[in-house]
DNA sequence: GAAAGATGTGAATGGTGGTTCACTTCTTTC
DNA sequence: GAAAGAAGTGAACCACCATTCACATCTTTC
């Protein structure tokens, strides 16, 4: 035997690789998925198109791995704030605001995580991760409705909305200029809207 | 002179293109944008190929004609339901149902409306569509807003998330199976959460 | 019925972009 | 430093499908 991959030598395709994804990621933020072809990606990261095939089997899962990779730090973001202190309006209330400053803090990335066209592959991952937001939701709903502090309702139907009502609200400011002039004003009118999608009482906990 | 377009040969022409369109819808209800082949609608209508193009400029364009006419549809319903008699949130209400039991009916066609991944020119008219909705829903939310049924409240941002949360709640069960069991259950649950989303009175319109 | 002019046909064409592969370059081992 | 094996290269390849076009067929007019 003459060669073994060295760990150094791990850790440097580990690292070609991530850097690879990032890549892709800037370029799918910039011009979209359908312009993202394994030329542009590649020749961001820096190496050959058929260098691209040394990490993923296909252009599909290098897609899905810039996907999955964008998408699942956002899930985690919003269920820590759903699932921290305060009650479950309250939580409601800041995960939404995380979600959407986040959002409209790299509309790129946001537009073509939530709307751009994609090839099936990633269109189907981003099923699966609208699943996921509506999970988080349905669970901080489901806690509103046991301690009384939300109305009766179907947690499910209203998380499903929640995920699809802040996507459609984000979708306009995203797509447009990035002219943040009254992203204050969104949010306050965002989040105001969740929580009486929720059935929140407006005037706030009772103490 | 030897050859003039006779009235009934325009009618003729003008049915074919109506069928095509028609066989083109069903096609894409069926299989989705993506498998819509030219070959496969143009098969569908019992014409070549080749034939299309007499008809339509190009696939692109084919494609938004189907988008046109069947959103235009919806869009011409919701319309009438909440432009029609009753206070806002009543009419609001009726809205979201008429619209949910369509798209439950025509599980197909919904779905490749408000979702399937599509070219981008069937993109772009989506996009239009969904404004329009908003604008209708913009319009409700306002009149409840003015006559006092509907708490003070951004109309344009209720409008959004009732466009993308209505067509979120109904894209799962559009997706799955035709298993209808509890489609009444869920348009009355579609129904509660709109209006709470909107700010109504749970308790009903205030004589 | 014959000429003119249109529609209908479907196999050939062409552009696009993901994928492959013979080859080069680098890394490891002895 | 030389052999063995892996990663990197990028031009060539190929599949797919919208589009075209030479030809056939049908409609109108005289």
């Amino acid at each position: 035997m003459a060669y073994r991959k060295t760990p150094a030598e791990i850790r440097r395709l580990e690292a070609a690789r991530d850097r690879l994804v990032d890549c892709a990621t800037a370029v799918v933020a910039e011009v979209g998925w359908a312009q993202a072809s394994v030329t542009a990606v590649a020749g961001a990261a820096g190496i050959a198109a058929g260098s691209v095939y040394q990490h993923f089997p296909s252009k599909a899962a290098l897609a899905v791995e810039v996907f999955r990779r964008a998408a699942g730090r956002e899930v985690e973001v919003l269920g820590e704030v759903l699932r921290g202190p305060g009650d479950p309006a309250g939580r409601l209330a800041a995960g939404v605001r995380v979600f959407a400053r986040r959002a409209l803090e790299n509309r790129g990335l946001a537009y073509a995580l939530l709307a751009a066209p994609a090839e099936p592959a990633v269109g189907a991952e981003r099923l699966d991760h609208r699943l996921r937001y509506r999970a988080l939701f349905a669970e901080v709903v489901r806690e509103g409705i046991a301690d009384g502090t939300l109305p009766p309702q179907d947690a499910e139907v209203t998380a499903a909305a929640l995920t699809g009502g802040i996507g459609e609200v984000l979708v306009a400011p995203l797509g447009t200029a990035d002219d943040d002039g009254d992203s204050g004003e969104l949010l306050a009118e965002l989040t105001a809207m969740a929580l009486r999608c929720a059935g929140a009482d407006p005037a706030g906990p009772h103490p």
